[in-house]
Formats: C-alpha cells, sequence, structure tokens
DNA sequence: CCATTGACCAGCT
DNA sequence: AAGCTGGCCAATG
C-alpha cells in the first residue's frame, strides 16, 4: 500500500484539533492544499481501528456525520469530548477556523 | 433555518 | 469501464 506524503500534515491538523471543536473534510483538505475532501476522507477511513488522532472530529462541511462502519461510535465519541449532537448533526459554531 | 438537487471530485474494485 | 465512496458548493424552495 502507499500512504501519500500530505497524511502526516493531515494526521498533525487532525491532532491539534482542540477538544471541544470539530473540523470537516474540506476544511482540512484546503488547509492542506492539492488535495480533494473525499481524498481525506478516504485518508480518515484507511486509520488503524487502534489510533490515537481524534477522527471522530472530522464531520461533514454542514454539520452531519457522514455514513460509514464507525459513525455511531463517532457520535458517542462527539458526545463524551461534550459536542453536542443532535439529529445527526453538530451546530456551526463547534467548528475550528484554520489559520 | 432546513432539505433537496446537480455538477464536480479522485481513488478504489 | 461502470459504479460506489466517511464530500463540497451553489442554487433553490
Amino acid at each position: 500500500m502507499h500512504t501519500p506524503e500530505w497524511t502526516e500534515q493531515l494526521y498533525q491538523l487532525v491532532d491539534s484539533l482542540p477538544r471541544h471543536q470539530v473540523t470537516s473534510y474540506g476544511a482540512l483538505a484546503k488547509a492542506i492544499g492539492g488535495v480533494g475532501p473525499r481524498q481525506v476522507a478516504r485518508a480518515m477511513g484507511q486509520l488503524p481501528e487502534d489510533t490515537q488522532l481524534p477522527w471522530h472530529r472530522v464531520i461533514r462541511s454542514d454539520g452531519t456525520l457522514a455514513e460509514h462502519a464507525r459513525a455511531d461510535e463517532q457520535e458517542s465519541r462527539l458526545l463524551a469530548d461534550g459536542i453536542p449532537v443532535s439529529r445527526n448533526r453538530v451546530h456551526r459554531r463547534h467548528f475550528h477556523r484554520f489559520n
């Protein structure tokens, strides 16, 4: 398997996410540059199951949670982080702004 | 404010 | 080569 070279930067960005904030695949893609949101999403899906990265804080740009194998776990992790999720959606005010 | 639609996207199988 | 993704954005109602 071949991991793209931008993944290290992706991991660092995700790892630096403040505890009570979320971000989107697209926002990360922009912050990295030259990659698309779906590539970021795929990279998240490839993370090992026991990763320490807060992958659960990466959601869709419209605030809804994407549908994938660990979606339920994602919701409970967000709630455990103190990030409210109602009707499968996180409010915009919890999005992190990259500088 | 929310939901839907359609064009665009890149990496699989 | 067709079809499916952990998506995004703008436009629309």
